[in-house]
DNA sequence: AAAACAAAGGCAATCGGTTGCGTAAATTAT
DNA sequence: ATAATTTACGCAACCGATTGCCTTTGTTTT
C-alpha cells in the first residue's frame, strides 16, 4: 500500500471555490478592513469547511521573517535551563510564536555552528546563554546586523552589546557570603566557577566584597576554582577543605550541584552541617530542598527571565534602538534560608 | 540613528557576481555532478566570500516540508523530559535538523493547539508524550494524513497507529515489586498514576501480577490512586498509610517526586527507611540520589529515547509503511537498587 | 565522418502567501 | 448633477531556492 497524501488546501483553492481573488483571501482571512464584512465572513467560514490552514514557511518567506524564536543554550537537561526555556516557550507561544531550541554542549564550536542554523531558519529573535567555553561573542554578530534582536539571559558575554536579562550576581554573591557571616562563620570558603564567565566572576567579587566588609580577610586557600563545578569536583575539592589543618566553617558554592556534593562529603566525613560547616549554594534546584539537611541557597528566576527575554524580543520591533546603548533587565534574587546553614534561631 | 540592516546575499546575487544562471548556482552549491567541477569551486568560494547564507524557509516551501522536527511534550522542566528533548535536540541537529519545542502543561487544549502550530509551521515530524489530560489522539491524524511521522514516547495514546518508543512499563513495574518482595517486604503499597495514561496502568498492573505471581493477594487499602503524583500528593498518601492500623512494609511509587516525598514524610513519623518501610521509585530522577537514604528506583533512559524517536522520523522517508501496523520501540529498564529498599546485604 | 551520447548550464515554473498599486462601483459632498 | 471620496476587490510582482526539461558544446562510438 502506497503512502496517500491529501491534498492541502491553500488560499488559491477557496479562491476558486468562492470566486474571489487569492489576494482578498488573503485579507479576509487576516480581517484586513479592505474587504467587506459578509465577504470576509463567507471567505473564513469556507476556510474552515475546507479544512484550510495556513502555510507560516510561505509568509515568513515573504516577510523574510519567522515566527520562530531560537535558543541557544548549553544543555536543555539542567534544572535552571529547563525552567528557562519554559519561560520562553509559554510566552512565546502565548504570543503566537514557536521555539526553536539548540544545546552547545558547553561547547564554543556547537554554540558557533548552532548560531548559524538559527540565523539560517530565519528565527525573528535568539535568546542565548553562553557555554562555558565561549569567550567571544562575534558569532552574535550576524544577527544584530539584520536587527535580529539578540537575548542574553545568565551567561552573557562582555564583548557584545545586545538585551540581557540577568540577577545582580555581585549582590547575590554578596548576600550569600553576609548571610553566612551573619550566622557566625568567618572562615568562609567559595566554590567559584570558571572566571571567564562574568556570573562566576561576579559571585565571586561579592564574597570577597562581603568578607572584607565585615572585617574578614580573604584566605586564598579557601577560594576554590572550578571547571563544571560539576558533583564530582565538589566532593574532592570539599574532602579537601576538611582535610587543611585550619578548615572553613562554611562554604558559598556558586551552584547548588557542588554545594550538595559538598554536605553530602562533609556527612561522609562526620562532619556535622550546619554547626560545623554550614553551606549555601546558588540557583535553588529541586535536590537543594531535598538533600539533608536541606541546603540554602539563592533563588534564580529561570521562569520568569524566559519570559521577560521574550517579551524583549517582541518588543524590539517596535522600538529605536540607540547604538551603543544595551537594554539590560535585572532580576531580584533571595536569600532562601535553609538547614544548611541554620545556625541561630 | 536608524537600524541599518545589511543586504542579505541570495543565490541571484552570486549569480550576477559570475554571470551564471541562479539555477547553476542552487545545483553548485549542493555538489550536483550536472555542474563542472572548476565551475562548482568557483562558485562556492564565492558564495562563502559575499557570506552567502541559504534560506531555509525557501527551501522548506519549495520542497513543502522544513528541517524541523516538533516536540510536543507537557512540561519542559522535569528531569525525564528535558533529558528526552536533549536527546532528540543532538540527534536532530547532528542530522542538519532544527528542533521547535511546545508544552502543553499537562493540559488538552494546549496540546491540541500546539498540535496545530507545529503542523502550520510544517514540521517534518514530531516527537510527542501526551499530557495526563489527553484521551484521544485524533489532533495527530492531521500529520499522518500527510505522511509526517509522528513518534509516540512514554506516554502514549491507546487508539492511534503510529511510532512508539518506550520502556516496558508492565515488566518494570513487575521488577520493581518483585525486588520488594525479595528483600523480604510483604505489604506492599502502590502509588498509581491517571490510569488512562497506560503507562500507569502497566505498572499498576505489573505490581499486582508480580503480587500474585509470589502469593500476595493485592490489597486495594494499598493502592492509591494518585492524580499527578506530586510531592504533596504522595506527602498525604504516606501519611494516611502509615497512620493504617496494618501499614504497609513498602512503597512502590510510579514516579520518583512521590517517592522521595514518601522518603521524606516516613522520616518525619519516625518511620525507619528501609527496615521498617522499603521504598522504590520509577524514573531515576537527579532527586532519587540526593534524598537519604537514597531511592532505589527503575532507569528511564529518557536521551536514549530521544535519540531513537529522531531516528524513527529521519528514517521515516525511507520507508514503505504497511498500513494498520505500527512500529514500536521497547527498551530495557532496570532496578537501580540503592539505600532505601535494600533489606539484605 | 556521421551518429549517438555525455557534460555543463540555462529557462521558467513552482512552492503559498503578501502587498503596493490600480480600478470599478457605490457613496458622499458641493 | 457633477465632482470628490470611499469601499471592495483584483493584478501581478515578490520572497529565495529548487528542479524538470531543453539547448549547446564537446566527446565517444562505429
Amino acid at each position: 500500500m502506497s503512502k496517500k497524501k491529501n491534498k492541502v488546501v491553500t488560499i488559491y483553492d477557496i479562491a476558486n471555490e468562492l470566486n474571489y481573488s487569492p489576494s482578498t483571501i488573503s485579507r479576509a482571512l487576516k480581517n484586513h478592513k479592505s474587504i467587506g464584512k459578509d465577504t470576509t465572513k463567507q471567505i473564513q467560514e469556507t476556510a474552515k469547511k475546507l479544512g484550510y490552514r495556513p502555510n507560516s514557511l510561505a509568509a515568513s518567506l515573504r516577510n523574510n521573517r519567522s515566527n520562530n524564536i531560537g535558543i541557544l543554550i548549553a544543555r536543555i537537561n539542567r534544572p535552571f535551563i529547563s525552567s528557562l526555556i519554559s519561560g520562553v516557550e509559554n510566552s512565546a507561544r502565548a504570543a503566537g510564536y514557536n521555539v526553536l531550541i539548540s544545546q552547545s554542549d558547553d561547547n564554543y564550536k556547537n554554540e558557533v555552528a548552532n548560531a548559524k542554523a538559527l540565523y539560517d531558519s530565519r528565527v525573528c529573535g535568539i535568546v542565548a546563554s553562553l557555554s562555558m567555553e565561549t569567550k567571544n561573542a562575534d558569532h552574535f554578530k550576524q544577527f544584530l546586523e539584520q536587527d535580529i534582536p539578540v537575548v542574553f539571559v545568565d551567561r552573557v558575554p562582555s564583548d557584545l552589546n545586545s538585551y540581557r536579562v540577568i540577577i545582580d550576581n555581585y549582590s547575590a554573591g554578596y548576600k550569600a557570603t553576609e548571610h553566612l557571616i551573619q550566622q557566625g562563620c568567618s572562615r568562609i570558603a567559595h566554590f567559584a566557577g570558571a572566571q571567564h564567565l562574568n556570573i562566576y566572576k561576579l559571585r565571586k567579587n561579592g564574597y570577597i566584597d562581603a568578607l572584607k566588609a565585615h572585617g574578614i580577610t580573604p584566605d586564598k586557600e579557601l577560594l576554590i576554582y572550578m571547571n563544571t563545578m560539576s558533583f564530582e569536583e565538589g566532593q574532592e575539592a570539599t574532602s579537601k577543605l576538611l582535610n587543611m589543618k585550619n578548615p572553613p566553617d562554611a562554604i558559598f558554592s556558586s551552584n547548588d550541584t557542588a554545594a550538595v556534593s559538598a554536605i553530602m562529603q562533609a556527612k561522609k566525613q562526620g562532619v556535622k552541617i550546619p554547626e560545623e560547616l554550614a553551606v549555601i549554594g546558588f540557583n535553588d534546584d529541586p535536590i537543594a530542598s531535598i538533600v539533608e539537611p536541606a541546603l540554602s541557597s539563592i533563588s534564580h528566576p529561570a521562569m520568569k527571565m524566559g519570559e521577560l527575554s521574550t517579551k524583549r524580543i517582541l518588543e524590539h520591533a517596535d522600538k529605536k534602538i540607540e547604538q551603543g546603548v544595551s537594554e539590560i533587565t535585572v532580576l531580584d534574587t533571595e536569600v532562601i534560608v535553609r538547614a544548611s546553614s541554620l545556625r541561630k534561631k
